[in-house]
RNA sequence: GUGACCAUGGCGGAAUUGGUAGACGCGCUAGUUUCAGACGCUAGUGGAGAAAUCCGUGGAAGUUCAAGUCUUCUUGGUCACACCA
């Protein structure tokens, strides 16, 4: 029988939620701020997945531990609840997204306050709320008077059983990421952000930030910033010219054709007569294929010859223009300069259609394109030139003779902002009926979504919104008509601020008091899974620059430190789902465990960054470790021996369990704080007395873990105040150290003994102490000694030979 | 295909950052408590061996007095990107 989690979790949660234990006065700049964050939830149908508090956990921790290290925590929580989930069930369910939304949030809630965390539940707000998204259409309106937001007719990703557009990132494999339907290419009118403005400062920023290296890396691919050259190419029999981007100007001599995206302006109009009908055939071709056949399953290259001949800058020589698909139109130019002996994909192409393969660098190119460095040659005023040199000398030939310039291309392209589905943030947007787009007044905000009947999506593309007969349509201030718009924003633009709103959640004047802003910004750590690492991570540092660049806010960056925490797993290693039977629920674990064990063991499990299989032997453990640590606070056979007289039998261990404790918990590594504690309760169950301070400062270490038995033991100790804000333990780093140590002593590297000495023991002493070791002896018999390694306070090394 | 990260007992994982491999927990074994079981408590637990000792961090080589840790190659796994000129 374990102690009684039933009765005392509630009890706590109680007394914490009737207190406002975890409110914030985040006006309260005496002491020193720590802003630490998760990364919010969708409330999904399914409720909270065990995967959610492991994260929750770790933030909790900190927060506890900051609270009583003397800062001044902010630790909030909210609902993402904007998307296409809710909008898809409401379908399904035939009732409203916001009543959905509304008894989501309401299960979420009820399970996260189940298990104790400290949030500030004052600040808790839902990306869905008018007063919320009233300042993500403040911001939207900021971003367009900055010409940031703008219309674009282009093809998207339309997924025709979703019926609605989807970005880039939220297309996997020609699928939509959400249900996995086809998505195909459809011309479409959409608001755009310029987040290409920004990619330098993108870039840029990631220098100073302390995140995981492998996300740093995927923004920094991301954005993709490749640094080259334009070269422009005169066209045989006209005065049109087509520009390429090259990252290998050095190679222009070994040019012998070039390849226009089959989307180029220019095909249609350079087509001669002979080709005409291969050239269209083939444009057909490349449109009925999907994203799917364009990039995963078609790495074969093809393309058609347009009957024309451009002229190389560098060498005056005509060499054939050709379309192909992979040449992608949104890249560069959308042309590229092939160099078949030395690019792998031109010296594919060239191979299949027989095309002339000139070299350039001395290199082997029988089997495949030369793309290493090596002496130029057959490049005139190239020739014996590195890489490097013959980039330098080659592009200032171009330049000077205004054949082409130094280029800069990113990956990154502009973010698709527009969404044609119902639930989400309306665009603050008439168009008037000569096309003129009319930004809302800051007054007329929030733009509120009308309550409709039918929000189903047209199955054409249009948004449901257009349905909305009475709100579409606006009378202007001059007596003139508009449209309001009729497209929604994406699911990120509410989660691009919402670490803003936080600090000022209430405040109906503007996104926050600048004076708060200016003390809590940025985040002091935020925690959340790796699968946002490029999307929303690169988002809302968009925004935030963009709102650091305006002057709402200080800081050019959001988020200081990073963290990912790992995925649980299902105790068969694979991946919880409901298809796999392997699902575990956290609130059957709160009932039969208690939500201490809980958090203890997931916090136990492992490196929080890992991902790891559940275990119900683990969480056992954790629960027993859990009792026995209660046993030590009521059984008579420990409270006996506690005692306010210090015997300084547990000076070491004490004073090095709260040193490893606090620094593991700044790192976040839990599990090895754990053990520690463990290893503290053990010496405990063995000591003779119990001195107090120690017991009471290792149970503050605890509460962090395990609050409510936290609490429970705090008073238990007759204590009247909570543990929350209680200082935390400090240690003593003389009691650190030891009287004697214990030194390996090996010969040729293999331990054979150890030998007790005092630290910083003489050299000589230690090697004396370590020759008269029966082991040594034994193994140096008949050797000679060649050499003695001495480590202080570690090892002792003879080599013998 | 390219890039990043990883590989340690029956299992999850530790390892002062080049210095006694396997902390802590799970599991297992024995003892103890109990009418009995469960729980608890105590001890043991990498492999082989009676012991001395030998072997041992996916595999192969190397650097070093000393390698789980560094280097090269190799095998397997995870994640990301996927024709970006």
């Amino acid at each position: 029988m374990g102690y009684d989690y039933k009765k005392i979790e509630p009890k706590w949660q109680k007394v914490w939620e009737e207190n406002k234990t975890y409110k914030c006065d985040t006006y309260d700049f005496s002491k020193p701020k720590y802003y630490i964050l998760d990364m919010f939830p969708y409330p999904s149908g399914q409720g909270l997945h065990v995967g959610h508090p492991e994260g929750y956990t770790a933030s909790d921790v900190l927060a506890r531990m900051k609270r009583m290290q003397g800062f001044n925590v902010l630790h909030p929580i909210g609902w993402d609840s904007f998307g296409l989930p809710a909008e898809q069930y409401a379908m399904k369910t035939n009732q409203h997204p916001s009543i959905i939304t509304e008894k989501n949030i309401n299960n979420f809630r009820r399970q996260i306050k189940s298990l104790g965390f400290s949030y500030d539940w004052d600040r808790e707000f839902a990306t869905s709320d008018p007063s919320y998204y009233k300042w993500t259409q403040w911001i939207f309106l900021r971003l367009f008077e900055n010409d940031l937001a703008y219309i674009d007719y282009r093809p998207v990703n339309f997924c025709p059983t979703l019926g609605t557009v989807l970005a880039n990132e939220e297309v996997i494999d020609g699928k939509s990421e959400v249900g996995g339907y086809p998505v195909i290419r459809k011309p479409m009118r959409q608001w755009l952000l310029k987040i290409t403005n920004y990619a330098d400062k993108l870039l840029e920023g990631l220098n100073d930030l302390d995140w995981p290296t492998s996300t740093l890396e995927m923004q920094k691919n991301w954005i993709g910033k490749s640094e080259g050259a334009k070269v422009t190419f005169k066209i045989k029999g006209s005065d049109k010219t087509f520009d390429v981007f090259t990252t290998r100007v050095d190679t222009l001599y070994g040019c012998s054709y070039c390849v226009l995206a089959p989307e180029h302006p220019l095909v249609k109009e350079l087509v001669t007569k002979e080709q005409e009908a291969a050239v269209n055939e083939y444009l057909k071709m490349v449109e009925s294929k999907s994203d799917l056949e364009r990039t995963e399953l078609n790495k074969d290259k093809t393309g058609v010859f347009i009957g024309r001949y451009a002229i190389n800058p560098i060498n005056g020589k005509e060499v054939p223009i050709y379309i192909g698909d992979y040449v992608l139109a949104s890249y560069g130019s959308g042309a590229v300069m092939a160099v078949p002996a030395h690019d792998e994909r031109d010296y594919a192409f060239a191979k299949k259609y027989n095309l002339p393969i000139h070299q350039v660098l001395e290199g082997d190119i029988s089997e495949n394109a030369f793309t290493g460095d090596a002496p130029h040659i057959n490049s005139d005023i190239a020739n014996g030139l590195n890489i490097k040199d013959a980039k330098r000398v080659i592009l200032d030939k171009l330049i000077k003779d205004g054949n082409g310039e130094k280029q800069i291309n990113y990956k990154l392209r502009d973010w698709l902002f527009s969404r044609q589905r119902y639930w989400g943030e309306p665009i603050p947007i008439i168009i008037k009926d000569d096309k003129s787009l009319v930004p809302l007044k800051d007054y007329d905000l929030p733009l509120i979504l009308p309550e409709m009947k039918e929000y189903k999506p047209s199955g054409t593309g249009e948004s449901p919104l257009a349905n909305a007969k009475e709100w579409l349509t606006v009378t202007l201030s001059d007596g003139t008509h508009g449209t309001r718009e009729t497209n929604t924003m994406p699911q990120w633009a509410g989660s691009c601020w919402y670490y803003i709103r936080y600090i000022d959640p209430h405040n109906d004047k503007e996104i926050g008091d600048k004076k708060l802003l200016d003390h809590w910004l940025p985040v002091d750590l935020y925690i959340g899974g790796a699968e946002h690492a490029v999307l929303h991570l690169l988002y809302a540092r968009f925004w935030h620059k963009f709102l650091y660049d305006q002057g709402y806010v200080s800081t050019p960056e959001p988020f200081k430190k990073l963290f990912h925490q790992g995925m649980i797993l299902g105790s068969n290693g694979e991946k919880m789902s409901k298809s796999r039977g392997n699902v575990i629920n956290p609130d059957d674990v709160v009932n039969d465990y208690g939500a201490d064990s809980l958090r203890l063991y997931e916090m136990f499990m492992g490196p929080l960054e890992a991902s790891l299989p559940w275990s119900d032997t683990g969480l056992d453990g954790a629960k027993k470790y859990l009792d026995r640590v209660y046993r030590l606070f009521t059984e008579k056979e420990f409270t006996s021996k506690f005692t306010n007289k210090n015997d300084g039998k547990l000076d070491y261990l004490y004073n090095f369990t709260i040193k490893k404790i606090t620094s593991d918990f700044e790192s976040l590594k839990f599990n090895t704080a754990i053990s520690q504690m463990m290893v503290f309760t053990n010496e405990l169950y063995k000591s003779e007395k119990i001195y107090i301070p120690y017991l009471e400062g290792f149970i503050k270490t605890l509460a962090c873990i395990a609050p409510h038995l936290g609490e429970e033991i705090w008073e238990l100790l007759g204590h009247k105040d909570l543990i929350d804000f209680e200082p935390w333990p400090t240690f003593d780093e003389s009691k650190i150290v030891l009287n004697l140590i214990n030194i390996a002593v090996s010969v040729n590297g293999k331990l054979r003994a150890t030998i007790e000495v005092k630290p910083d023991s003489d050299d000589e002493e230690v090697k004396k102490l370590a020759l008269s070791q029966e082991a040594v002896i034994r193994h140096i018999e008949g050797k000679e000694i060649k050499k003695i390694i001495v480590v202080k306070n570690k090892i002792i090394n003879i080599v013998a030979i």
